[in-house]
Parts: C-alpha cells; structure tokens; sequence
DNA sequence: TCTGAATGAGACATAAGTGTCTCAATTGAG
DNA sequence: CTCAATTGAGACACTTATGTCTCATTCAGA
C-alpha cells in the first residue's frame, strides 16, 4: 500500500518535472492520483522528493546496466548491451543530473562512483581492442552518455524503435557515421 | 543603456536557470545586477523572458553556424566547423529545448526550421560523401546535437580544451572511438 | 549644462506554493 | 469480520513569489 503510493508519487514526478521543472508539488500529487496531503507524509517537500527521484533514477541506471552486462561475454559486449538497456531510462539520467544530484552528497559520490565505473569498463574494453586506447576513456564516457540520450530521443519520437536506436547509438559510438571520403 | 539592461537579465537568466530550473526573477535580477522592478519593465512575467531566452538562444545558435559555415568548402566543412562554433552555446540549446519552446508556437516554428536545415544539410554532405547515405538523417542530426553537448561538458569540467573537444566530437561522429577489434 | 529616459530601492497588495492538521473513508492483514 | 494503518479531502496558517507603484537618483544624449 504505502510501496505502491511512493512509486505512484516518484513516476508521476517523473513525467510532471520532466517537461515542467517549476511544477508544483499539487501537481506530482494530481497526476499520482493521490492526495497532497499524502505526498509530504512520504517527502517532507520538495527536495527531499528530488532526492529519491534522483536516487531512484542512479538504482535504476545500474540496475539495468547489471542486468544486462551479465550476459555479456566481453566488456566491450558488456557496454553495448548496457548502453541497449539504459535507454528507456535516459532521460532520467539527464533530467537529475541538472539539478539535484550536487546539492545531495550521498547523491554527488554515488554519481562519481558510477563515472568511475563506467571509466574503468571503457579501460577495460580498451584492452580488448573495443575502444581506441589513444581516445581518452573520459571523452568515451562522455559521448556514450550523449548518444544513449540521443537514442532514447529518437525513440521517444517515434523515429527509430528501441533496437533501431540502439543499433545506431552504438554504430555511431564505434564506426562513426562518415561516409566514403 | 537598454540594451545593455536587456542583456545582462538575459545573461543572468541563462547562468541561473541553468543550474536551478526553480529559481526566482529576484535571484535573475540580483544576478544581473539590476532592480526587480527593472526587469519587470522588460519582461512582464517568467513566461516572457523564458520565451525571450528561447530566442536568444535560437538566434545566438543560429549565427554562430552561420559565420562558421561561410568559411566551409563543402557541407561537410560547415557542419565540422559549426560543431566547433556552437560548443560554447551547447548548453543553451540543450536547457532551452527542455521547456519553453514548446509553449510558444513562434519558438516551435522557428525550432522546427532550424532543424529541418540541420537534415537538409546532412543530406547535402551525405551527397559529397562526408555521411554515410544509409544511416538515416535525423539520427545523424540528434547524434550531432548529442555530441555537440558533450563537448560542451568537456570543456566546462576543464577535461578537454574547446579545439580539443571539437576534434573529439567530429571524429566520434564521422569515425567513432572503436578499437582495432 | 540641461533634460528626459531609465533605473534602483523600497513599500505594497495579491497570488501561489508549502506544510500541518483533522476527520471520515478505505484498505489490507490477521 | 475486526482493527490498525493509510489515505483523500478540505481547512488553515504561513511563507514565498509576483506584479505594481512611487520617488529619488543616475545616466546619456542634445
């Protein structure tokens, strides 16, 4: 029951202040189908909303990174299936990566931690030839983060399907999209 | 001397809803070194000068490609130079994209435009062998953008110089960061 | 220098958002 | 079924943001 509310709450936060950062806590309440008065029995105001929002969305990242890396045979692999499984979850990524991840602490170091992952299995994919190893690993963190938004985009407008996207993301990220010249 | 009032509440607005979507005209005007009051006489409200920012940003965006592509051989070289010249701005295009433009039916027009001359140009570059012809254009168009804003981010974490992330970028575009394998 | 426009500071009224409380209704576990 | 927990709705006080106004001061151009 109250599992249930607190999930109702954080998606419907989700979609309100996606498209409407300024938008009031009455408003994550309405589209939660829940009463005001509930939401701050759950988060006692805005930041602390915020906050879960931002740690639900890192749980979830990783989550599905996790998940999908699992299967993968190479770390190489393991990035491709990751960046496969992240982008349904993009924009979350970036939504909260503008706001509240630098005022929490807790928040800014399991932000760094999961860079530093993320650092470390580009090294890793190096050394089996799936990146350049002259590239440097934080410019391929950088561009993988950009082009999983990209892709999710791309879904998101209908323009491309979830494995189009990720086709492409990933193309692009090793190969390029140049042509003959 | 209203230009230059003008101006700075534009540039203040930019530097202080980048990091706090939520934040007040107060805390815009004090930034900007300027009364309250005084911004209200410029803008009568939020929507107003978000809608004023949206624009700002658009035409900024537009005239630094311009000016850069006018240097370019092909439209291959005024894409790879306009990359180079929007990275400043990436992160208007990108704080902008998410809320205002869609409000106002001038922004999504002129929004709208913008990107369709980005495909018209991509099609034109696939034509002169800079783009791969079979991957679609409006994939290349959010690739670019993506990357574009990832440039940005290097170069504001002092990770990369601008020339640095500009390199970065066009060479992940046209031939990505893959290895050997 | 003179003059009109623009501004800053502050007061003010209004609107909007926030946080708390109560109470009746609903829910779900035992 | 029973009961404790959770919730929705509404009322309420409080805080914050907004928009307007005035007036003395500053500024830029004639």
């Amino acid at each position: 029951m109250i599992e249930k509310t607190i999930e109702a709450i954080l998606d419907a936060a989700f979609s309100v202040f996606e498209d409407a950062p300024t938008a009031t806590l009455a408003d994550v309440a309405l589209e939660a189908g829940v009463g005001r008065a509930t939401l701050h029995r759950h988060f006692s105001g805005r930041d602390e909303l915020m906050s879960a929002l931002a740690m639900q969305a890192m749980r979830e990242l990783d989550e599905a990174f996790e998940a999908a890396a699992t299967d993968a045979e190479s770390y190489t692999d393991a990035l491709r299936l990751g960046l496969s499984a992240m982008i349904p979850l993009a924009n979350r990524a970036r939504f909260l990566e503008a706001g509240p991840v630098a005022d929490t602490p807790q928040l800014a170091a399991e932000s760094k931690r999961q860079r530093a992952e993320m650092i470390a299995a580009i090294d890793q994919a190096k050394s089996e030839g799936g990146f350049a190893a002259y590239v440097p690993s934080p410019w391929i963190a950088e561009s993988f983060d950009a082009l999983l938004y990209a892709a999710w985009e791309m879904v998101k407008t209908g323009e491309a399907t979830h494995k189009q996207a990720a086709d492409l993301a990933w193309r692009t990220l090793t190969i390029g999209v140049g042509g003959a010249k």
